[in-house]
DNA sequence: TGCCAAGACCGAGAAGCGATCGGTTTTTGC
DNA sequence: GCAAAAACCGATCGCTTCTCGGTCTTGGCA
């Protein structure tokens, strides 16, 4: 019934989403470039955004390609798929198996700022207006 | 610029999402109820689930009133709106300080399914229309 | 009022993950 | 070939969840 949980995207450490921040901003990056637009705002070593970006690499969540003797990273998903599988998961994790149509009085106002939600507002809009208006009964 | 991320609603273990499943389904249970509910699915002895439960109420996620000699738990935040903070957390932490017209192309199609499309529409929606159409100046 | 079992509480240990960095090896441009 | 740049490796640290046994507290009952 219940405890099917899988193991899927981890969430990203602050460390790593700071250095997909900056790939997604400058489209691509060694791992100087990007210690050096992160050693503004964070004290860490070359070693550490190394280290960091590997581990994104290991995920998937960023490619790599020799250009030189450094290797050029960049972030082959965008921020907003990223943030949509994100969320897909985690309405997914936690939408149990109820009838979806029991997701009646929903209570955001406490917790979601009016910016987030114009964000979303915008976003399902967009995604609904790119995949057309299917009867719904699809996968 | 980047780097501001805060220490938010921490994301749930398995454990902990299937004990905030038997609260969410049965309304309110003791330990004892929670283990004999889970004792099925997971080999876990009551100990483990009173600690995890007591983890949940440190978090504010469920709340407990005696009830006899045991405590009796009770999740004060449905499903939904626990759903709802937490996606409205990923895209505060994701959706980069970029204006928020740039969230353009998005390519939900490989990873976003309707029916979880179709959810997130149906939340905005209705905590759209919950909250009325303010100037959008609101906290 | 005193006993005792039920249950809360505490502490400890294992495992997993991100952050951090230093040291070593490999590569490459000159 | 050489030296520097960069990748690579592995160790440590701190945090979190999961797990549980042992101990202390308490409430119901005789």
């Amino acid at each position: 019934m219940f405890g099917l949980y899988r193991k899927r995207t981890p969430p990203l450490g602050d460390l790593e989403r700071d250095v997909m921040e900056v790939l997604w901003r400058d489209g691509n990056a060694d791992a100087q470039a990007i210690h050096e637009r992160l050693a503004g705002v964070r004290g860490v070593t070359l070693s550490t955004v190394q280290s960091t970006v590997e581990r994104l690499t290991r995920k998937g969540l960023v490619a790599r390609h020799k250009r030189g003797r450094a290797y050029c990273y960049t972030a082959p998903m965008s921020r907003e798929t990223l943030l949509a599988r994100l969320v897909a998961e985690l309405v997914h994790d936690l939408s149990g198996t109820e009838p979806a149509g029991s997701v009646g009085l929903v209570d955001l106002s406490t917790d979601i700022d009016e910016t987030t939600l114009q964000q979303l507002e915008d976003w399902v809009a967009e995604t609904r207006r790119q995949r057309g208006r299917d009867d719904g009964t699809g996968a």
